[in-house]
DNA sequence: TCGCCTAGGATTGTATACAGAAACGGATCT
DNA sequence: AGATCCGTTTCTGTATACAATCCTAGGCGA
């Protein structure tokens, strides 16, 4: 079972004349999530619900029920009465977004040590080791949905649907910023070795070491992301507000 | 100086009669929340939307922001085009997320051991020490509300927001399952004891130690309530349907 | 008699209309 | 000049109307 998750959604070029399978809120959700993951919206900035549905070319209706499934997942900021505004996320907030996702990942992967069968353990080396063409190519992007694969499958071996959900959910959030520090020069390669260690403590059955060895895996993404934010937005962030 | 202006916006009434103080939609979510987790609304049964826009005296339309907000919580599910149901947890379903909450306040007491402020230390013991009456004069409520604000202390003792957000965002999620396993003979009086012990632990500094309780705790509580589910539902399950 | 197709009813999804609150700007007063 | 008051305006929150889809039931044919 090789099931990509990350299928990408874009089959957009139908006309608009036929309503198309999914319903407009969902449409419009992912492509504001889009666009805010992507920096287009920029955080802090207003959404206003009119303009939105003249840009869709739909009703305010789906555009708010779009807005209002954006603020569970957290992009957005709803103040009753004053409008949605894009969630601004200051590096402290982003950097307890990645300890806590470290922690979550590290016990997922202690109890994915103890709970793995036999086939999930092949895929995992499967997936690991087909990821080294990504690396040595330097193809960001396939890496990247290999990893996010790999982790996924770490979740769905704790046999723990809840789990699996919650973590995935919570990976999601972090997305975007894990894209970003995922182009510095050299990080996929570390990133794989760490992603060897954490495979061989798996195999040694030894769950602690391989969850303090997830979690240094995410603090060290954290630690890149920290710095590339440090060393490219701080000139442009200088004035602002 | 205070003017004597026509502002009466200051008027915070509490009833629930006529006011126009919050959002219709939250209020109804509120509502809804409350008979589903009291078990009024049955897992299972859908939920039509004239029919509660007819009960709350209101249009459809707040019903519906409500009910999405509820199916991001997972309390309801939304098949698209088909309707709102009330989520079915299986016993097993409930079993994971109660492993999961065990694993989250377990890491979250880990951290909190290593970073709990003393004002927050001496907020805990006095805390613990008030549930003492509670546990003796077997106020459920109260002790229910107590353990509340001792775990979300917990969590806020981490000093990582979104750890909290994340923590009490599951701990709401249980609280039901979790009132109905308290309600047993013997319960409060173990779980208060389990309190002292992570207490112990946090004071001597040893977070891993404190983590391990805490997860017994939480599992302690999961297994109060399995077999409470046994021994209430077993026999009216047994052949009906 | 059984299966497929179609018509009707019911319910959700979307659009539009209306009401009230909050932001904006100008005029007046101190 | 600065602040305050008040009217205007814009936008959200809610109500209602319309359209598309799904479920059900009944008829028709094999």
């Amino acid at each position: 079972m090789r099931h990509k998750t990350g299928d990408m959604n874009s089959m957009d070029e139908m006309d608009s004349a036929v309503t198309e399978r999914g319903l407009l809120s969902e449409r419009i959700r992912k492509a504001l999530t889009d666009e805010i993951t992507a920096g287009v919206l920029q955080p802090g900035s207003a959404l206003d619900e009119q303009q939105l549905a003249l840009r869709f070319s739909v009703s305010r209706t789906p555009v708010r029920e779009a807005l209002r499934q954006l603020s569970n997942g957290g992009l957005v900021e709803i103040r009753p009465r004053r409008g949605v505004f894009v969630t601004r996320l200051s590096p402290e907030r982003i950097m307890e977004m990645f300890e806590t996702a470290a922690e979550v990942e590290a016990l997922c992967v202690r109890l994915a040590t103890y709970r793995v069968t036999p086939m999930e353990r092949a895929k995992l080396v499967e997936l690991h080791e087909a990821s080294g063409l990504m690396a040595e190519s330097g193809d960001v992007d396939a890496y990247d949905r290999f990893n996010r694969d790999f982790h996924v499958l770490i979740y769905q071996a704790t046999h723990n649907g809840f789990m699996r959900e919650h973590a995935v959910s919570l990976r999601n959030r972090l997305d975007a910023f894990r894209r970003t520090q995922l182009r510095q020069s050299g990080r996929i390669l570390i990133s794989r070795i760490e992603h060897a260690e954490i495979l061989a403590a798996m195999a040694e059955g030894d769950g602690e070491q391989a969850a303090r060895r997830m979690r240094a895996h995410l603090l060290n993404a954290a630690t890149a992301f920290s710095r590339f934010v440090a060393d490219h937005s701080a000139p442009e962030s200088a004035l602002s507000d």
